[in-house]
RNA sequence: GCGGCCUUGGUGUAGAGGCAACACAGCAGAUUGUGGUUCUGUUGUCAGGGGUUCAAUUCCCCUAGGCCGCCCCA
């Protein structure tokens, strides 16, 4: 084989392309629901605006990031998350403002540099979500939920919120403080990750998974018992509203994201039907990065859903929500196939052919001098309705053979009443 | 970036140091102007490179890719 995709990345064929159809005309009707509106950014963006929201600090930025220089020398990045281009766009084009609550939806690829496996690529697809203008913690709960509902619109079960509040500007260096004092005493006994990530971030420790970590990380002290008066509140509204409309969920004090903007609420929806990536959907609130990118302060909140992940669930064997593949000859595809004998016929059926499309008949015939029998094979196989027979006979009468698929049942139809006569 | 497993026709699978097998799909024919059944024929040199050997697709090494785990995240 001369050449292949590159690591990472997978061609989505016409076998498979059907899944996707149907996942996007989910996030589009869900979104819609809710009063979303698309919005639809560049691929790359300068370098300068992932480090700056993301964080340098965060693995994303650190060795993640596909960057390049273009011919004039700018660094440009292929997109890793959709939040920060989202913001970049609005504050660009003035879509958000004082007293406005501005909803937006995307859905499109996203790139980052690691290592493939199950539910990671290097470009992978994401759906989400951002709303900005509003403080207000109904507003978290309303897209935790429409996160839900979309997954469940799409057939996902069993699956489990996790919900913690990371603080703001006010409580965090606090909570980082506390953190500190108290790792400083334990770190020497933690794993090499933590060290690193307890000069860089101590935040992040709180992720580790390594067994001899466990123990100093449970008696942590939690953000919980740090956050300031108004992060206090703003978190328990939000539990409290999810109560009142019996979402469940897991209040987890160790879910830290990897994306420094992230303020208050954080959520991350899992799946025990995925392997280790089994993180379906996560997001948070986010209401410094609106500011920390050139605007006016901005409460947000948002979320993305990995796509290729949602895949994984829906065609996974055991959980037989859609087929896996080979849909290829699914039916219904054309409504007639013209097949042709001879060049005279032909001419002909193409004529038919294009009168057919005209009125928005799906329609398709020969091109490759296949005898009739596979002319027929071909046609049954696009799962057309009718196919209409030309030969050198019917072209002296004027009339052709007009054979239904479905019954076997066969009538001359003569060409200028074929169309009167299939009401097409 | 680290560790483990894997890589055979279009697809899914056998196999053994020295004729590469099976199923399905595809194409053609049986039915010389007709599909979905049946039968027949046909399509590969075993990811790429190097080494060991009289001989490797089968053993060893490297590279690439896939999968799984770590890390991280969607």
């Amino acid at each position: 084989m001369q050449y292949a995709v590159p690591r990472g990345t997978k061609d989505i064929l016409p076998a498979d392309s059907f899944v996707w159809q149907k996942i996007e005309a989910a996030c589009r009707k869900i979104f819609a629901l809710y009063n979303y509106m698309e919005i639809r950014t560049p691929i790359f963006e300068s370098t300068e605006l992932f480090t700056r929201s993301i964080g340098k600090t965060t693995d994303i930025v650190g060795k993640e990031m596909y960057t390049f220089e273009d011919r004039k020398g700018r660094s440009l990045t292929l997109r890793p998350e959709e939040t920060a281009p989202v913001v970049r766009a609005c504050l660009e084009n003035n879509l958000i403002g004082p007293d406005l609550l501005t909803k937006l939806y995307y859905i499109g690829p996203m790139f980052r540099y690691e290592r493939p496996q199950a539910g990671r690529q290097r470009q992978f697809h994401q759906a989400g979500v951002e709303v900005f203008g509003s403080n207000d913690p109904l507003l978290d709960a309303e897209v935790i939920i429409l996160n839900l509902q979309l997954l469940s619109e799409i057939g996902l079960k069993d699956l489990e919120v996790d919900i913690n509040s990371v603080g703001c500007t006010k409580c965090r260096p606090a909570y980082r403080k506390k953190l500190s004092e108290y790792l400083k005493d334990n770190i020497k006994h933690m794993c090499a990750d933590c060290q690193e990530r307890f000069i860089n971030n101590p935040l992040r420790v709180l992720d580790c998974k390594e067994t001899k970590c466990q123990k100093y990380i449970e008696n942590a002290p939690a953000s919980s018992e740090v956050l300031c008066e108004e992060c206090k509140t703003h978190f328990e509204k939000v539990v409290g509203w999810l109560d009142g409309l019996m979402v469940r969920y897991k209040v987890n004090n160790r879910l830290v994201r990897g994306l420094d903007y992230y303020t208050k609420t954080t959520f991350e929806i899992v799946s025990s039907k995925l392997g280790a990536q089994n993180a379906v959907s996560g997001g948070g609130r986010y209401d410094g990065l609106v500011e920390e990118l050139g605007g006016k302060p901005t409460p947000a909140v948002g979320f993305a859903i990995g796509l290729e992940r949602v895949i994984e669930i829906m065609t996974n064997d055991k959980y037989q929500i859609l087929p896996a593949g080979r849909q290829v000859t699914n039916e219904g595809r054309i409504i007639i196939y013209f097949a042709t004998i001879g060049e005279e016929a032909k001419k002909i059926g193409f004529d038919m052919l294009q009168k057919a499309r005209s009125r928005g008949v799906s329609a398709d015939m020969d091109y490759l001098g296949k005898s009739l029998k596979a002319q027929m094979k071909v046609a049954d196989r696009a799962g057309a309705q009718y196919v209409y027979i030309i030969g050198d006979d019917e072209i002296k009468k004027q009339s052709a053979i007009l054979r239904n698929m479905q019954t076997s049942d066969q009538q001359d139809m003569s060409f200028d009443r074929l169309f009167d006569e299939l009401k097409i």
